[in-house]
DNA sequence: GAGTCGTGGCA
DNA sequence: TTGCCAAGACT
């Protein structure tokens, strides 16, 4: 390919030439396509891999998401992140059921309307699986289209959203978009990354304003974080031979609808569901994007009779051999492995329940 | 518009 | 070890 070709043949053409072979590029389905760009929201294309796999084989198609329960499908996403993800999937399969026979529209203001479909996913999905010509703005263009027109303010503007919304659209205004955006979502994930971009490996760099000021590798502007604060709790692991006793976190909000040891701010609070602890606790900590949780871990025991409140919607003993089974929150898992109580890891293409 | 919402990998 | 993420949506 020449050095002046035009973008959009330059970036077909390394496109074809260079991309990874991904799961969700065989067989490119709506189903599968939609499935993929939900779960790599937020989310590093390793880390998806095994869940996409075990998610496409266990719902082929919406009406078999529409007709799991909700518990069956957090089970599977336990572990990716984002459970809002896994609850809008279900409701929207549910809709597409009801409204569209079952049957992904290929129509963007249909598509538009459904839980947790937004303009990024809108474009992505319309363009790679029906060609149609719509922007589809993430991570990877915002980077790769700030490098490009050598934009210096900050990409969260709305100014300059609008901006790379226009540019984006300028850029799949073309026969193949579904080509066009898989492109640029690719040159940015592999190309143009955010940190040591491969200026000397990229189809644009004739184009690339940013490359010719030597200023790709500062843009696109960063903005200073929020500190992190530090929320203490108190866990109890309740075992008997029923095995052990685990409580569903609200189906709204963190970690939504998860199952874990009852946990509580403090002693009190655990009291006050009728949980006693004893012994020396372990002290297990997580991190999340925005708060950090210090959990002290110790054995529990009823006081009398049930388990109860502390904001759970639901409690269950699981056995320990069938914890691979249930959707666990990750300080939870911390914590089971804190105590010593078997609980597997979920890595790679791991067995599912 | 600013906050909320996860996780595992890596410099 | 600590910080910084990585294919956003929703309120």
């Amino acid at each position: 390919m020449s050095p002046t070709a035009s973008i959009p043949e330059a970036l077909k053409a390394w496109y074809e030439a260079q991309r990874r072979a991904l799961p969700w590029r065989d067989a490119p389905t709506p189903w599968r396509v939609w499935i993929s760009e939900i779960m790599l929201q937020q989310t590093r294309v390793s880390s998806v891999i095994p869940y996409f796999e075990r998610f496409i084989a266990r719902f082929p198609d919406p009406a078999s998401l529409a007709a799991a329960p909700l518990d069956d499908v957090l089970s599977l996403w336990a572990g990716l992140g984002y459970y809002a993800r896994a609850r809008n999937l279900h409701a929207a399969a549910g809709q597409i059921v009801a409204r569209h026979g079952g049957v992904i529209p290929d129509d963007p203001a249909a598509f538009a309307a459904l839980k947790g479909v937004g303009r990024y996913t809108l474009g992505a999905v319309m363009s790679i699986a029906f060609g149609r010509r719509l922007p589809a703005l993430d991570g990877n263009l915002t980077r790769v289209i700030c490098r490009l027109d050598l934009i210096e303010e900050d990409p969260r503007a709305k100014a300059t959203q609008d901006r790379l919304w226009r540019r984006a659209a300028a850029l799949v205004d073309d026969p193949q978009p579904g080509e066009i955006n898989q492109a640029l979502m690719e040159l940015g994930a592999t190309v143009c990354t955010p940190k040591s971009p491969a200026c000397l490996l990229c189809p644009l760099a004739a184009h690339c304003r940013a490359r010719a000021e030597g200023a790709a590798a500062r843009l696109p502007k960063k903005t200073p974080k929020a500190a992190r604060p530090t929320q203490r709790w108190r866990a109890a692991l309740l075992r008997d031979e029923g095995g052990v006793l685990l409580g569903q976190r609200p189906t709204e909000g963190l970690l939504g609808g998860l199952w874990e040891p009852p946990q509580a701010p403090d002693e009190a609070g655990l009291a006050a569901m009728g949980i006693k602890t004893d012994g020396e606790a372990r002290v297990i900590t997580h991190a999340f994007t925005h708060l950090i949780w210090e959990v002290e871990a110790l054995e529990g025991r009823a006081v009398e009779g049930g388990v109860e409140g502390g904001g759970y919607t639901a409690f269950k003993r699981v056995a320990e051999a069938d914890l691979g089974g249930v959707a666990l929150t990750g300080p939870a898992l911390k914590a089971l492995r804190a105590w010593g109580v078997a609980a597997p890891k979920r890595r790679g293409a791991g067995r599912g329940p």
